[in-house]
Formats: structure tokens, C-alpha cells, sequence
DNA sequence: ATGAAAGCGCTAACAG
DNA sequence: CTGTTAGCGCTTTCAT
């Protein structure tokens, strides 16, 4: 039966255990200068009497916070994506390791954070939420980006270079003899959408290799906005279909490539994908996809793990580490 | 420029405003009994220190706590699911509406959860969570279970009736005409796999379909398992195919198309394919996905709001609800 | 090695 | 309507 009185405090343990409360809150902070007698005593007292010292007085008094928070932005559509799960999972791990507690936020960016209970904030891209970084910040607490470089403000981010990853892959896909080459891209909306599309852009047509504007299918990382754009590039048939496709990410080059397959074209015979991610899921089917691989787990527990060192300021300055995205050969694209 | 300084505090504002820190503290609580001259007083202090109140002391001064906890099992195939994704997304966007902090956890079940910081934890399954529950009940904090319908515990839960919804797959199915019926089941350590499985069997046997041994696959709700799965059932030509599939979730359900479709199969003309969930991806693809709907993401916001109702002592007693499934018929599923 | 006492920042009687 | 005061449960000097 759920025992509804007050709960258990320090003081009730230090009397059980015949201590000053100083001795519990030692031997709870595992403080060495106490005897094993008494050690012990409190200890037993603590499970006698199912104690567990309150987080929120913890705080307070040490005041100190041992929480971060996580914001992702509110609209449905990012859930949907492999981006925002490894994000999670990643963020998650590395607080339960490190024994931070993680306050979810899903927020459209225009109510406020409360900010008042955490020691830094991460955030999952950042859409809409500049207001409420500046506001965190000028409040002195340090947050950090993940996946969005910011050079207009002096905050902490992790991201890839995404728009080396669009060179990435446009460089494999011509070394491959493809010149026919089209792209359904991520959200515009979003640096890494804009930036891999640029990055591929720029690649192709500094080695003179015609992208055709109709060949430039803008999606927004839904698999949905992935069938839309691949049916729309089959019925453009004026030049010949592409015989090369670079696909923001892989949930949608896998969707790119259910559509070809109903259509009973054959990848990589027919037409070579690369995908962006490498996302397990992508590994096992029918034909294991080639892409571009972003350490999305890592860079979340990392985030994490910064952020925990500046909160201690045993980190000065600012983390802004940009990583390299890293082509991963499989067996979706093949040479023309 | 962050400033490092010590954090703004009510005096602060109040000394500004020229007011005592309890005017203060009822402005922040909205406390109507103000004058509007120091109403507005205080509220230009704190803009103007852009003063936050802090979380911490306001729990431990009201004694109570406006924070939920929120478990995930550690294992990570659960988050490549709609499953925990809608959860996740329910529970986060009911506790931004209801201005609850969400403290998020990934645990393994083994390790202790901090209950001391929130006024009650809600569970996405309990695989391995039993003893965190009951620990957290053993201290006084109320819980909320999604998704498992527990009896032996005396503990809140909202769910549907799996069992339910593997009947209404047979009937469906049955009722087409189909008498050659394979399934591939949830993972089997689920009570949701378990019993959408037995709901399935039970149903058939008493309506005497029999349903061949060797047509029940053990999948475990990845798209990777549903694709070994089909295979398997692929190369069972003993007796002729199945002519109708009922698949534990759509996430699987869209795998197995994929297979079938990479076979040449036609759905639904060849077989019929019956998935569960009503996920949205479902609907847009090749044929749109029959499926048994259950509200997921309402189910994960109801939780919070009765949870919360309970840390307030607005409900008494428990909460055990059980939702009923609802087929949703769409094309994939032909009459014989 | 231990304890007394002073807060941490806020809320909530209680007076006025 | 407003201010004084006593905690909330814990950590942390500072003595002892």
C-alpha cells in the first residue's frame, strides 16, 4: 500500500540511526570521514526506512543543477525521422550514465523554457528556438546546438559538415561515371537540407556536370515527401531519367527505393541511390544502401557530455567541434 | 556575454520593486490580491533583472512536485517503433500543455530511478520494470503503465486489449474467406506480442481455421525480423502459401509488402495483409494498409493527464482503463 | 570524526 | 492588500 504520509527526510534517519543529520548527509555523499560504526548504522536506517535524500532540497542547497535539458522541436514530422530517435537514444544514455537528469522539452520555440531548474540545455536543431536560446544565455546558462552550426552566436554546437557530405556524395556518384545525376534533398528549412543540397550543387557544377532544376526535388525528410518527389522525377522523362540519386536520408532512399521497385526498376542496375544517415534499417533489404554516414548517436551522448563538463566549468570556452561525414560503400549504386 | 554572476533571486526583485518578497511571490503565483500599481512594479523588476524563479526552491517550499518521470526500456529496438515514438510524443506534448517537467529515462530496469524529484513516473511497458515500480510504490509515488495491463500490482494503467485486437484480425480475415492464414507475431517477451498472437489463435481454433504451426513466426516488431519472417513463410510451399497475413504491427506489415513486392507478389490480389497500429506511414504506399488502430499517442497524453490528476489528489483510486481496438479497413485485404 | 547552525530560494500561514 | 516569519530537506562551514 502506497504509504501517503509524509515522506521520509534526513532527520528521520539521523534520529533512527542516533546521528546528526550532518553524519547521514556524509555518509549520503560518501563523505570518508566517517566510522564504519556509524557508516553502517545510517545505512541500515536508510533502508529501514526506504529513505531517498530529495533531489529538489539536493539542488537547493548545492545550489548547483545536476539536470539538462533537451528540446526538440514541436512539429510531428521530425519524430519520424532516424535523426530525432538517435538523438533521444543518445541524449538519454549518456545522462543515465552520467547521472544527469533529462528534461524533455517539445516545443515550438515561442513559449518560454524553464530554464530555472537545469544546468544546461541542449538542443535538437533549432528551427524556431534562437529566442530561446538568446534567453538561456543571457540567463548564464550554457546550451548547446546539436546538428546546426551557429556563427551568430556564441554558443556551443556539435554538428557534421553536411555540406561536405553533399560533395561526398556528389564525388562518388561522378567517380562512378554517372553525369545524369538528381536529388531529392531534406527540408529546406533545415541547415543540413540546405547545406547537403549545396554542398552536392556546388560539386557538380564546379566539375561541370549538369544538374538540371528538374532534376532538384525538394522533400522534407518524410518518406512521404520521398515518394512524392521520386514519382515526380519518373514523369519526367524529357531527357531521360536520372541514372543517379542522391536521397537526404536514408528513410527516404528507402522509400526512393520501394517506389523503383514497384515500378520494376532494379537498383543498382537500373539506377544507383546514395543515401544519408546510415541508418541500420537500411542495411538488410534487398539491396544494402550506400550512404553517408553521420554519427548521430555519438554526437547526442557527446553533447551531453560537453555540456556536463562546462556545467562543472571544467570546460572553458567554446565547443564547437564539427565533424566529417564519412561515405559508406555498400551495394545500392554501381558504375554507369 | 553569459553572465557568471550569482543567479537573480526574489530579493533582488524585490528590493527593485520596492515591495517585500511575498508580493513578489504572488505575483509570480498570479495571486489576485495585488494592486495593480505593484503588480506592475514587480513585473517591470523582473523583466528588467529577467529574473526566473527557481524550479528547485519552488518544489521543495510547495512540498509538491510538478515533475513526471518517464521510462523507457533501455533496449533500442523499441525506439525504431511508431510504438515508442508516439509514446514519447504523447506524453511530452501533454506535459508541455500541462506545464509538467518531463524527466526522461532510458534504464535497463536494474538501476535505480531517482524518484525523489517527481510526483509520479509513467512507464512505456515494463519489461524489465517491475522492481522500479515497485519501489517507486513502496515510497508513496503514484505510476502510470501504458500498454500492460498488470494485475498483480495495485497500480494505474491505460491500455488496449491486445487479445481483442488478434480476434478482430481473425474475424476480419475469416470473414473474407481466408482459411490459409499465417501470422508473424510481436516479440513474444510483450504482453502486447503475446497477446495479439493468442487473441489471433484463440479465435481461429474456436471457429475451427486451422492454423498451421509452422504459420505462426515469432517476429519481435523490427522491420528486420518481418522481413526473416516472410521469407521463412515464403519457403513453406508444403501446403500452398497463406492467402492472408495478419502482422503485429504495421512497421512490419510495410517490410512484408516490401518482400512481397520484391517477389512479385501482388497485394492484395496474391495475399492479404492485415497490419496493427494505424500508422500514418502506412497509408500513402503502394496499397494503403489495413490495420487495427490503436491510439497511441492519446493513450500516452491521456496517461499524463490522469497521472497528474492523481499527484494532485483530484482522482482517488485507480486508473484501468482498457481501450478497445478498432479496424480500420483500407485496400490491402481481398476476399478470397 | 562529529554536530550545531546558517543558509539555498521560495511559499504559506499569520498578523496587521 | 501587504509584510513578517517560519519552514521545505539538504549541504556546508566552523567549531569541537
Amino acid at each position: 500500500m502506497p504509504n501517503k504520509k509524509r515522506k521520509v527526510s534526513i532527520n528521520d534517519v539521523a534520529k533512527l540511526a542516533g546521528v546528526s543529520i550532518t553524519t547521514v548527509s556524509r555518509v549520503i555523499n560518501k563523505v570518508p570521514t566517517v566510522t564504519s560504526a556509524n557508516q553502517s548504522r545510517v545505512e541500515k536506517a536508510i533502508a529501514e526506512l526506504n529513505y531517498e535524500p530529495d533531489a529538489n532540497a539536493q539542488r537547493l542547497a548545492r545550489g548547483i543543477s545536476n539536470a539538462v535539458g533537451f528540446v526538440i522541436p514541436g512539429y510531428p514530422g521530425i519524430f519520424y525521422s532516424y535523426y530525432a530517435i538517435e538523438l533521444i537514444r543518445g541524449v538519454g544514455h549518456a545522462c543515465e550514465e552520467l547521472h544527469l537528469d533529462l528534461i524533455f522539452h517539445i516545443t515550438n520555440g515561442y513559449n518560454d523554457l524553464n530554464t530555472s531548474s537545469v544546468g544546461g540545455i541542449i538542443f535538437a536543431d533549432i528551427i524556431e528556438n534562437r529566442r530561446q536560446i538568446e534567453a538561456a544565455l543571457k540567463v548564464g546558462i550554457p546550451c548547446m546546438v546539436i546538428n546546426n552550426l551557429v556563427d551568430d552566436m556564441d554558443v556551443n554546437y556539435i554538428g557534421i559538415d553536411n555540406y561536405r557530405g553533399g560533395e561526398i556524395a556528389a564525388d562518388y556518384l561522378v567517380s562512378l561515371g554517372h553525369h545524369r545525376l538528381a536529388t531529392i534533398s531534406g527540408s529546406l528549412q533545415t541547415q543540413s537540407g540546405m547545406q547537403r543540397l549545396q554542398g552536392f550543387r556546388d560539386y557538380l557544377k564546379k566539375h561541370d556536370v549538369e544538374l538540371t532544376p528538374d532534376y532538384i526535388c525538394e522533400g522534407d525528410y518524410s518518406r512521404r515527401s520521398a515518394r512524392d518527389g521520386m514519382e515526380k522525377l519518373l514523369s519526367l522523362e524529357h531527357k531521360g531519367p536520372p541514372t543517379a540519386l542522391f536521397i537526404a536520408s536514408d528513410d527516404m532512399a528507402l522509400e526512393v527505393i520501394a517506389v523503383l521497385t514497384e515500378r520494376g526498376l532494379k537498383v543498382p542496375e537500373d539506377i544507383s541511390v546514395i543515401g544519408f544517415d546510415d541508418n541500420p534499417s537500411a542495411l538488410y533489404g534487398p539491396v544494402a544502401l550506400t550512404t553517408i554516414r553521420q554519427p548521430l548517436f555519438q554526437m547526442a551522448a557527446n553533447a551531453v557530455k560537453r555540456l556536463s563538463g562546462i556545467m562543472q566549468e571544467k570546460e572553458d570556452g567554446l565547443v564547437q567541434e564539427i565533424l566529417e561525414p564519412e561515405l559508406v560503400i555498400r551495394d545500392s549504386c554501381a558504375a554507369l
